[in-house]
RNA sequence: GGUCUCGUAGCUCAGCUGGAUAGAGCAACUGCCUUCUAAGCAGUAGGUCUUUGGUUCGAAUCCAAACGGGAUCACCA
């Protein structure tokens, strides 16, 4: 049953039968009733007032009156000036959460039949992952759990920047300066390597530019003319002409970097159904730039290079081609788009990508629209704000980037000292020690990445972060912990839930009635979310329906109460509590743990 | 400069498909562990929702402008 629509049809019936005023129930809007006011729903009875042609307070002591009269759902009704607030029957709570327990699938949606692509994280391979690839890879992998909940089809999808000059930086730093160094030589993970490379080349190109320039060079021509960056692009070519000895050493230099990232991935938990790698796809827009030149949308200029014009759109010119006839990053992206729909014919296409490239989405869905891709609609950018230090912007060069392997190490340790210091975790073995600790450690990380919205440029204070209590992962997991306890106990005792009925209870506190109202908005915040690719809507309902429910805890005793059906109705809830608190959390990513 | 975006408590953020006296958490202060896990609960204090105008019965929310942050405008990716 979905309460809240039932009435709004009440509210429409009484309108009807009230002042013959007809409004469909689907346009009869409510609210949640705000704290101080008794009730559960608000009625606003100030847009009736024209069409009624009585004052608000009126409108709304009548079909107070009519409802708690003739609407069985309806307990008690009080009028605040323009607003109803209507108070629901005990029996109408205990009967949702009766259905609840029923019904394992509530909260999903029916299957959609559309096919969703996911495509994040999207690394590239020369250096590891940082703070900003986190909040990515979260948002990426908890978007998808939450469209499939939502009943899509979800694909995970997983384009590696695997070529480009920056990847020969690294490869050519290694090549002069590595002495044949690798990862079990060096005892050094395989991303964090290449990545040590990768800095060593950027060190020495600066000191050649300054070289260069205090020689009497122009500092742009010097960027251009140092001997690194020169040895770079003729290594490009290089492994583009397919050089063997190039190419090896990057498939060396990738094969470390990929074991560097597969163990990453693995410890956050996020994963991928299929990978697609730049190097086997950059070419792939070529055909789509013919494509276009045939259909007359681009045109071509003197020097060769290829060109679109998007001003009819906002836009501006941009280039799809070099004169050389050699890709550009859009170019590539038009091809990949095309490969994507070939593999998974999607309705939807999400890219999880950061918002310094909302340009460049928009300009690669104008473009395939300009085609006529049938998928160009299905195309959203799902654009997320960058994640800053308290020092300001992270900046790879200036070595201010937080490394996401040494982060995660880092609130893993906190979640150690953390829980040895409340002393919680008697008779655990080492392993369950430690699955806890990591547990608590991703709780708290993907929480606070996930909680802000995505699209909002955030804050990452280290101290802040590694917070373990108020509105955070670990309190999430905390309320879990506490109801396992509860159904331990439950179970010692011999209580078998659903055994005994509470069908002849017939009144909830009002802590109890909160838990239920949060329970059922289990599908509302699953919709929405979905709708809105937020995590963050996901992330605020599990706060709500734990702090509701760590309300209740501790105003209400569960195996002090005599009655038995009261007894038997809060274990009943506790467990739902768990349940919807385990599913949510489960749409972040995050664990849930039995004790902590 | 053009385009886009953000501006809510000391700090980090909710609220934004218009509704009541704008909410949380952190930080500060006060209570509550012989009772199911105090990583908790209850409470106090803290606000010109950047500013100005407009639309409306009603604006943090919609529109416009100003101010202040940020992004982007490459034959880079």
């Amino acid at each position: 049953m979905q309460l809240q629509h039932t009435i709004s049809q009440r509210v429409s019936e009484a309108l009807n039968a009230l002042f013959q005023v007809s409004v469909d129930a689907a346009q009869v809007s409510l609210q949640p009733t705000r704290k101080e006011f008794a009730g559960t729903y608000t009625f606003v009875t100030f847009p009736y007032t024209k069409t009624v042609g009585k004052g608000p307070e009126q409108i709304g002591q009548a079909l107070g009156a009519y409802l708690k009269e003739n609407a069985p759902e309806v307990k008690d009704f009080n009028v605040v000036k323009g607003f109803l607030n209507l108070e629901i029957q005990d029996a109408v709570w205990l009967q949702l959460l009766r259905e609840l327990i029923q019904n394992p699938d509530f909260g999903k949606g029916e299957a959609t039949g559309q096919n969703v692509m996911v495509e994040y994280s999207s690394p590239n391979t020369n250096k590891p992952l940082h703070l900003g690839h986190l909040r990515n890879n979260f948002l990426g992998y908890s978007v998808s759990q939450i469209l499939k909940a939502n009943g899509h089809n979800v694909l995970k999808a997983n384009l590696v920047n695997d070529r480009g000059i920056h990847i020969c930086k690294s490869m050519l730093a290694y090549q002069q300066f590595g002495n044949g160094e690798t990862p079990e030589s060096s005892g050094i993970k395989g991303d964090h390597l290449v990545g040590k490379y990768y800095v060593l080349f950027d060190k020495h190109y600066k000191e050649q530019i300054e070289g260069l320039v205090a020689a009497g060079m122009d500092k742009e021509e010097a960027k251009k003319k140092a001997p690194l960056m020169v040895e770079a692009q003729a290594m490009l070519q290089r492994w583009e002409q397919g050089e063997t000895e190039t190419v090896a050493l990057w498939k060396q230099m990738n094969s470390w970097v990929y074991a560097g990232f597969d163990q990453t991935y693995r410890t956050i938990g996020v994963d991928f159904d299929k990978y697609y790698y730049e190097s086997e796809t950059y070419t792939l827009g070529k055909e789509r730039v013919e494509e276009g030149l045939h259909k007359n949308v681009f045109y071509r200029k003197d020097d060769g290079s290829v060109w679109v014009d998007l001003t009819d759109e906002g836009l501006d010119q941009k280039l799809l081609l070099r004169s050389d006839g050699t890709s550009v990053y859009i170019t590539q992206d038009m091809g990949t788009a095309e490969l994507k729909y070939q593999d998974f014919p999607y309705d939807q296409s999400l890219y999880v990508v950061a918002d310094e490239q909302n340009y460049h989405f928009q300009v690669l869905k104008a473009v395939l629209k300009k085609l006529g891709k049938p998928y160009a609609e299905g195309i959203y950018h799902l654009s997320y704000g960058m994640v800053d230090l308290p020092s300001g912007k992270m900046k790879s060069r200036e070595g201010t980037v937080v490394d996401a392997d040494e982060l995660v190490a880092e609130m893993v340790d906190t979640a150690r000292q953390q829980t040895e210091e409340l002393g919680k975790i008697e008779g655990f073995t080492q392993e369950e020690a430690q699955q806890l600790y990591h547990t608590l450690a991703m709780g708290a990380l993907k929480y606070f990445l996930l909680k802000v919205d995505p699209k909002k440029r955030m804050l990452f204070n280290p101290q802040e972060s590694i917070d373990f209590r108020g509105n955070t992962g670990p309190f999430i997991q905390y309320t879990h912990a506490r109801i396992s306890a509860i159904l331990r106990k439950a179970a010692d005792m011999g209580i078998v839930a659903g055994a005994v009925s509470f069908n002849d209870l017939s009144q909830l506190h009002e802590a109890e009635q909160e838990v239920v109202t949060q329970l059922v908005n289990f599908p509302v915040a699953v919709k929405e979310a979905g709708d809105n690719y937020a995590p963050s809507v996901i992330a605020n309902y599990a706060y709500e329906l734990a702090k509701a429910y760590n309300r209740f805890y501790q105003e209400i005793s569960i195996f002090n109460e005599t009655n038995e059906q009261a007894r038997s109705f809060r274990i009943a809830l506790s467990a739902m509590v768990a349940r919807f608190v385990r599913e949510s959390m489960a749409l972040l990513g995050i664990e849930v743990p039995e004790r902590m």
